[in-house]
DNA sequence: GCCAACGTTGGC
DNA sequence: GCCAACGTTGGC
């Protein structure tokens, strides 16, 4: 299972609206770098559910993937936005995947909280004028996150050992 | 609202 | 293929 960070802007889409839905396609993406990731992405993987122009800017929850990359609906939609007429539905450009909550911080873990975690000083989270909108998080970058925020995961026994699920709130994470 | 970062576009 | 201009992102 890998990790991963996903920007959102709240006023666009929240972590509360993500809870409200329950799934949610992330599409819109139009940058190769975070596409190339997109694809990389599998069910079960955990995501880092950021609030981008925000304040406070920082990360809101987790959610989780539900669904590996897929080609993104938008970029053939002559009226949306996104629609790119340069992809072919033969070999479409840009690709997106389902996210669904896992479980919301507290509060948000701020961006410079995030910044002066030792694992991520090598995060491109951590550079200034980083517009990566979606980017993979180490283990241990996933682990201090996650104890900064005051959250712990439990795995699900009935979902499998790749599935994890809310929520222990209140408790620090221990140490392994 | 400012502005630094940085990806994209387009002239050559 | 270079690179200046331009547009967008996103923290502050």
């Amino acid at each position: 299972m890998a990790f991963w960070l996903l920007k959102s802007e709240p006023d666009v889409f929240s972590y509360a609206e993500l809870v409200r839905v329950g799934t949610e396609p992330w599409n819109g993406v139009r940058n190769y770098q975070a596409r190339n990731y997109l694809r990389q992405m599998q069910a079960g993987d955990l995501c880092l559910f950021y609030h981008s122009n925000a304040k406070p800017a920082g990360v809101a929850g987790v959610a989780r993937v539900v669904r590996g990359a897929y080609p993104d609906n938008l970029q053939f939609d002559p009226d949306s936005p996104y629609f790119d007429p340069k992809s072919n539905p033969d070999e479409p450009r840009w690709s997106m995947v389902d996210v669904a909550p896992v479980v919301a911080f507290p509060e948000v873990l701020p961006l410079e909280t995030i910044r002066a975690l030792p694992a991520w000083l090598s995060s491109p989270l951590a550079r200034k004028g980083s517009r990566l909108s979606v980017l993979p998080v180490t283990p241990p970058q996933f682990q201090e996150a996650l104890e900064a925020a005051n959250v712990a995961l439990e795995s699900d026994k009935n979902a499998g050992p790749s599935v994890m699920k809310s929520l222990v709130r209140g408790e620090r994470s221990r140490q392994k």
